[in-house]
DNA sequence: GATCCGACCCTTTTT
DNA sequence: GGGTCGGATC
């Protein structure tokens, strides 16, 4: 085969090693995609495997759809047939087609974190206990670790270790918690995210006739980023591949970074007891970044105690040093990344899409956004607030999942009174706590309303049960567009966005357009067979942003740097660089979390090819309170000799002694690398003390597009000032400004706050 | 039962 | 900075 050729050694034996289980550990950027997909290329071609034969699980939709797409591009369209998606879709898939065996309808909804955490709320709230001690997300995570590690809530309950532990933590009642849940998530026919792994787990334990069918169809397994399995992602597997024992994973325990979800680095240790005749294979040679990234990185992770021994090199240019930008505060980072992505698109013709922005937190990408589109730099936000969390589209699509599963408590819930029905929070629990009482579907309570609720309050219901049954049967008769917008008209939601004429309310009615939209694309699908609402309600909980079609190509890249993972740029930026925030305050109470997020730092560095900038601002706001802050120590971990301090950017007062900290804190630092550094990079005079100017108490920038020659101006930081002189270079409007305590400076026009004074 | 307003919490990271 | 929750009021 000719794309054989192009591999190395060791890509090659990863791609041709198909028989017996085999573990690939894979560095950064050696080619791991690569590897897999020419594996299961090599397996259709060569080895005349059927794709229906073939499971292949990866972490993201993303993943699963780009690695589709390349083996269709060796071996056609005959890679439409593999399975190949997340844990969670595949097993939601099998779990829809085995369900009754399990007590669940085939149409059981999929609640997503919003939906598990209210009903945890609503549960506390019934249980008369204290949601500051009981909060849904702490429960959640609690449960949801418990699930991961296949404790059911019956043994949950029983065995005395957990209710220790939980007493300890001054929850005692989260056993009941727990058990509470899962019932209510069983009478909704509901599972959540982690019920789809734990129940596929139980399907195969309890049904052999059943795991024997899927042990036979899936001749081969292939597992991307092992390292981020939890126990019962890995159960999964090794059982599946129990027979055939065809079995490739693929990882890196360096980018191990879903320890919080449950994943188990011991997972790629057991693996090696669990199957004694494993090969091994090393991906060593990065292809990836320059010499100087590389060896910056392994100086990174070579902090870590607990690894997998292995060397990345690479045979690369040596290329820059990493590029260290301090700011003032997070607004000036922002401005800073983007001139510096100005200045790098104007001088080396980098595009948009060339450059990546990655930070630790969602909630940083405001100032970055605000910055960029000041500048006029297109750039694409992965992550935050997904479409399909939106209040709007989560309105519709309660109506959507409750015609087609009306034991649905979180969709009841939302859509009940929406719009208003005169139906309140206590007919609500009126009902909810009947359903349960006598034990009987919540559509029954519902569809018998005038047994339980006195007059009034029934009609409402009756009503809506009506409108309901009428909903019921379109899901049944027609297809998923029509049945969506009958929906969207009959139910007055969409009457009730088109009379909101605010420009939020536009949106909000666009944006249920556009679920419609992606409702007529799917009908219109020559591939999708079934084309009901059903169908398209799936796994649409098992859906993010980050999957969506990217509709514009040349844009800038913003988002955490846990969704970059997999990912590579041009050029990087690393930004929020600073004690608290990168470690995260959450992560530095033990080593392991440490570690942890020593690791989501590699994995940060080792995105970039080309260049890489480190930023850190020295103060920013942070809820809603503006902090001061110190540059991350996981600056200090990289060797000095890799990184230089920027000095194009930063007021010229505090220019070249740069990278030091704040002078407080930690006294103890003195005779650390962090002291030693900042002693070698200090060059000049100690650093001036700032004296800025105090902005005016009616300080509010003005509209500056018409600023000209000869206007005074107040500027925030630097004070009063004359226009000396307008430049303009290409869309780049600058202006001279000559401040009477700081002298002349140059302020780019779509950066500079300045306020007319005359 | 609806609506408005102030108090309070918050922030990891994702399927 | 923003989202949620509870209390006061209609």
């Amino acid at each position: 085969m000719d794309y054989l050729s192009s591999l190395n050694e060791p890509q090659y034996e990863g791609v041709v090693n198909t028989e017996g289980p085999t573990m690939i550990i894979a560095g950064a950027g050696s080619g791991k995609t690569r590897v897999l997909t020419y594996r299961i290329a090599y397996l259709m071609q060569d080895k005349g495997v059927d794709p229906f034969n073939i499971l292949s699980l990866t972490f993201t939709n993303k993943a699963a759809k780009e690695m589709r797409e390349r083996i269709e591009s060796v071996v056609g369209s005959n890679a439409r047939n593999l399975w190949m998606g997340t844990f969670h879709s595949v097993f939601a898939r099998i779990l829809r087609a085995e369900a009754g065996k399990l007590g669940y309808p085939s149409n059981f909804t999929i609640y997503d974190t919003d939906d598990s955490k209210s009903l945890i709320k609503n549960i506390v709230k019934e249980y008369g206990l204290d949601d500051k001690v009981y909060k849904p997300n702490t429960v959640l995570s609690r449960i949801s670790s418990a699930k991961n590690r296949l404790i059911s809530w019956q043994e949950y309950t029983t065995n005395p270790i957990y209710k220790a532990d939980d007493d300890s933590a001054m929850k005692p009642e989260m056993g009941r918690l727990y058990k509470a849940y899962s019932l209510r998530c069983k009478k909704a026919d509901a599972m959540d995210f982690d019920d789809l792994l734990f129940n596929t787990n139980v399907l195969f334990r309890d049904h052999l006739d059943v795991l024997n069918k899927y042990q036979h169809r899936f001749q081969y397994v292939l597992v991307d980023e092992f390292q981020d399995t939890n126990v019962s992602q890995y159960l999964i597997t090794k059982k599946l591949s129990a027979v055939n024992r065809n079995i490739a994973v693929v990882g890196d325990d360096a980018q191990s970074i879903y320890a919080f979800r449950g994943a188990d680095i011991e997972n790629i240790l057991n693996f090696e007891k669990d199957f004694p005749d494993l090969k091994v294979i090393k991906l060593e040679q990065n292809y990836r970044s320059t010499q100087n990234i590389v060896n910056a990185a392994n100086s990174v992770i070579g902090r870590n105690k607990s690894q997998l021994k292995k060397t990345v090199w690479t045979a690369n240019n040596d290329g820059n040093q990493i590029e260290l930008i301090k700011s003032v505060s997070d607004n000036e980072e922002g401005r800073f990344v983007a001139s510096e992505i100005f200045e790098q698109k104007a001088n080396r013709n980098y595009k948009n899409e060339d450059f990546a922005i990655l930070y630790r937190t969602n909630s940083q990408s405001r100032s970055i956004e605000e910055a960029l589109r000041k500048s006029g730099i297109a750039y694409r936000i992965y992550g935050g607030l997904s479409f399909y969390q939106r209040k709007e589209i989560k309105d519709l699509m309660g109506y959507l999942r409750f015609a087609i599963n009306p034991n649905d408590e979180q969709s009841f819930r939302r859509i009940i009174n929406l719009p208003k029905r005169g139906i309140g929070p206590t007919s609500v629990e009126k009902i909810v706590v009947a359903a349960f009482e006598h034990d009987i579907p919540l559509w029954e309570v519902l569809t018998n309303i005038n047994s339980f609720l006195p007059g009034r309050a029934a009609n409402a219901i009756n009503d809506f049960v009506t409108l309901i049954k009428s909903f019921m049967i379109y899901v049944e008769t027609k297809d998923a567009f029509e049945t969506a917008s009958h929906i969207a008209k009959n139910s007055g939601l969409l009457k009730e966005l088109y009379e909101d004429k605010t420009i939020e309310g536009l949106n909000r009615y666009e944006n249920v357009q556009e679920l419609l939209n992606a409702i007529k694309e799917f009908v219109d699908t020559p591939e999708v067979e079934d084309k009901s609402l059903n169908n398209f309600m799936q796994d649409i909980a098992l859906l993010t942003d980050n999957d969506k079609e990217n509709q514009e190509t040349d844009v800038v890249t913003l988002m955490t740097i846990h969704s970059a993972k997999g990912l590579e740029f041009k050029n990087v930026f690393i930004v929020g660089m600073e004690e608290d925030l990168f470690p995260s305050q959450m992560m530095m109470s033990s080593r392991a979390d440490l570690e942890e997020e020593r690791r989501l730092f590699y994995v940060a560095i080792t995105r970039a090819k080309e260049n890489l900038y480190f930023s850190y601002a020295l103060s920013r706001y942070r809820y809603g309170r503006l902090l001061n802050c110190e540059p991350s120590r996981f600056i200090e971990e990289v060797d000095p000799s890799y990184i230089k301090v920027n000095t194009k950017y930063g007021s010229r007062e505090q220019k070249p002694s740069s990278f030091s900290p704040t002078p407080n804190r930690n006294a103890p630092q003195v005779g650390s690398n962090y002291a030693r550094n900042l002693i070698a990079n200090r060059n000049t005079a100690p650093k001036k003390p700032l004296s800025y100017h105090k902005p005016s108490d009616n300080f509010t920038p003005s509209d500056i597009s018409n600023l000209k020659e000869g206007m005074k101006v107040e500027h925030p930081k630097f004070g009063f000032g004359k226009v000396h002189k307008m430049d303009i270079e290409g869309s780049n409007k600058k202006a001279r400004v000559i401040f009477e305590n700081f002298g002349e400076k140059t302020l780019l026009l779509s950066f500079a706050k300045l306020r007319i004074v005359e």
